[in-house]
RNA sequence: CGCGGGAUGGAGCAGCCAGGUAGCUCGUCAGGCUCAUAACCUGAAGGUCGUAGGUUCAAAUCCUACUCCCGCAA
């Protein structure tokens, strides 16, 4: 089968291992161009492409996609695979393949569609996450369904695990998308709209942490947005309020104290909620290390968070 | 050269701006108290103040270069 592989993002990295171990090779990698990235700012290209390159497979790297038409035109492929490429396909592209075009996405369609899917799973307390594969349309994540796979998500679940986890799951559901589109047997079954929603990608300040809210919530969300974007307070520290940035794990405990409002005792650092109060285990003040909330205490002061 | 914070006994920090006895909260060890304890009391050990130069009578502190860690940003 004639096939291009198009993704940008580590999620992708499984899926693509495994076809170039048990194919079919992919004819080239769409991938988006090196971004600057790190401290120093340095051009750093995907960690997909590298692998590509060392496999021998040809990189495509185009501003927007459909600068590339013509390339892809003439590779002439009955089959795209889109994972976590970061660009929306237009119809340049849409209509490239002979066979099929399909995306796999990091969550059970039409629940989550969107960039923020994996961390949406564990932060609205879901049971279940997973990865679907469907035809992509011109509407984002909307597409009929082919397949999904589902995994339960562990109490103590981080984006970081979860996004491990359904990378490996995204690789399974590829091979077996791919078995089905060749023996004619893929199931194609429409998403209930009624059913969809949708999650905007993650800004920049999402990972402010609102104490207003119950501690429930927050444990949640501290674990979803570990380790990408993070969960972060402001700590007011005498006189000045730096930045403290919380992980997992934290615990939830009865309490009444206000919103913000903190208890420090034998080292421990409970944090009061909307509902309830958060202990807080792990934290990293702007400048420094990761350390532990006995730590931290022993040589700041925090009186408020907000 | 994207912006910024940091490196001080085992841990987390103060001291630096206005150079001149190495300090705080813990931990460790010993002893004491206690039915008992991560509690309390007493005492002790433990530091080339990131590295290399420079200025000075004198540098953790001022100057220069370098190494490493981290936050923002992307």
């Amino acid at each position: 089968m004639r096939l291009v592989f198009i993704a940008t993002g580590d999620i992708a990295l499984p899926a693509f291992r495994y076809l170039l171990d048990h194919g079919p090779r992919p004819l080239a990698l769409v991938t988006q161009p090196d971004k600057p990235a790190g401290r120093r700012q340095t051009l750093t290209p995907p960690a997909i492409k590298t692998l590509a390159l060392a496999a021998g497979i040809p990189v495509l790297q185009p501003q927007n996609i459909g600068d590339a038409a013509a390339e892809l035109a003439a590779l002439d492929p009955e089959l795209l695979v889109v994972i976590a490429y970061g660009q929306i396909l237009r119809d340049n592209i849409l209509s490239l393949p002979r066979q099929a075009i399909i995306n796999l996405h990091a969550s059970l369609l039409p629940k989550y569609r969107g960039a923020a899917c994996i961390q949406a799973a564990i932060d609205a307390g879901d049971a279940e996450s997973g990865v679907t594969s469907m035809h992509v349309v011109r509407a984002l994540d909307a597409g009929d369904v082919i397949l999904k796979k589902a995994i339960p998500l562990a109490s103590d679940e981080t984006g970081g695990t979860l996004h491990e986890r359904l990378a490996h799951l995204a690789a399974e559901v590829l091979a077996e998308t791919l078995e089905n589109l060749a023996d004619g047997s893929a199931p194609r079954a429409p998403q209930d709209p009624a059913l969809a929603s949708y999650i905007p990608k993650l800004e920049r300040d999402a990972g402010r942490l609102d104490w207003t809210q119950p501690a429930a919530a927050l444990e949640r969300r501290i674990r979803a947005y570990d380790p990408w974007p993070g969960t972060f307070t402001m700590a007011l520290e005498g006189s000045a309020e730096n930045r403290l940035k919380i992980h997992p794990p934290s615990i939830v405990i009865a309490g009444t104290l206000a919103p913000g409002a903190l208890s420090i005792e034998g080292g421990r650092l409970v944090v009061g909620c909307g509902t309830g109060a958060l202990e807080l285990t792990t934290v990293q003040p702007e400048g420094g290390r990761r350390m532990n909330a006995a730590d931290y205490l022993r040589g700041r002061n925090p009186t408020l968070f907000r």
